[in-house]
DNA sequence: ACCTGAACACCGTTCAAGT
DNA sequence: ACCTGAACACCGTTCAAGT
């Protein structure tokens, strides 16, 4: 059996850390993630991979954990470390949507958690009073959920890499323009449009917001 | 066969109304929608749903939109109709946990742009100046489906009726501390907590980040 | 302790056949 | 035009049996 064993690749055991490896190369790939094919690829049956893994959704859990990744270090401008840690967060969900739609119905995971206590952490940095503090994280936090949500659920319908603002347009242009006013201008406006520069200005918009209640100016 | 049609009730013909229905009557009573459930409780074969339906997807979202409802009349004072309409969406999303999972993960359908066209009209209504308008209309709606996940997420994991508040104290319970000291200062301090007074609570801070943009003043 | 893979209990969807 | 329901092509998950 004609194995290619690419040179220095160990046919290790089977282990969490490789099966979790295996689903996030599958859900790259923009194959659903399928225990049988998922066995297949680790060549064995579907049986062995609940030896290491619960279920299926922990499985999504565990590889969606695995691509948000750890947070970067802190700065001394707290401003900065959320708008860096969002944006960590956007560049996760865009090299990896799937990983955006499972942070969205994930909820007090640890994943989302982590997330929350880098914000928050910021957020009391920034000053906020103490009966504001989770007012504010919470905001932040639920923002960045509901574009990952988005983010994925675009990347489901339309080709890889078309931008929110294509999407919107082309939408807008099946919209009766009587009961869609808004989106028909704001699609006209939106010419030249980043996705990734869109969402670090709600960041900074909700940072305004929590900046103008701080006790003492800035 | 002794089919109990109550009073007044006549045996209508399948329609894409009364399957929806149907479906939103297994949803809301925590039930996974299913073709077949869904036509037994219609007195038919799984395929003629097809026949009024295009697939699952559909369904799922034509029940979203119909319990998401339509707009209420505006006021005279756009940050309280955009309050209004924000809470709407959670109400619903409340009484109707899973229609939150479909907002979340649904993009540009018609749901979702209903409600970014009533958030965006009170945007411009606001004075907020053109190149601002799509941040502040999306930084809105992207809060309001980032809750729509979660409140949707943490219906599905505990009993219903259950605050955030509750949920993210106990999960701070099994944090470590050191870790997460924010989450486990802020779980403390929340010992009175409404999640639709928290949910008004984040949509006033991002509405305040957008009024210290205004042109004028106020 | 860990792996195998057949088997169980389901799914969404299709489609020939009916009315 | 609309409905029926068997059939197809899958799923996630379990579990007796192996090593």
């Amino acid at each position: 059996m004609a194995t290619r064993a690419r040179p220095g690749e160990r046919e290790d055991a089977l282990s969490r850390a490789r099966i979790v490896e295996a689903a996030i190369e599958m859900l790259d790939g923009g194959n659903e993630l399928t225990f049988r094919a998922l066995a297949a690829q680790l060549r064995t049956g579907p049986g062995a991979i609940y030896w290491h893994v619960a279920n299926k959704g922990e499985l999504l859990a565990a590889a969606a954990d695995a691509v948000i990744g750890e947070p970067q270090p802190v700065t001394d401008d707290p401003a900065l470390t959320i708008r860096t840690a969002a944006l960590e967060v956007f560049d996760a969900i865009d090299a990896h949507p799937w990983a955006g739609e499972q942070l969205a119905r994930l909820s007090s995971q640890p994943t989302v958690l982590r997330i929350f206590e880098r914000i928050g952490r910021q957020v009391q940095a920034l000053g906020v009073a103490e009966a504001e503090q989770f007012t504010a994280a919470s905001a932040l936090l639920n923002y960045v959920l509901g574009v990952a949500g988005q983010h994925a659920a675009q990347a489901r319908s339309v080709e890889p890499g078309t931008r929110r603002s294509d999407v919107l347009r082309a939408a807008s242009t099946n919209l009766d323009p009587d009961r869609f006013p808004f989106i028909r201008d704001v699609a006209g406006q939106l010419r030249e449009h980043d996705d990734r520069v869109q969402f670090l200005a709600g960041i900074d918009l909700i940072l305004e917001g929590i900046r103008s209640r701080l006790p003492d100016g800035r």
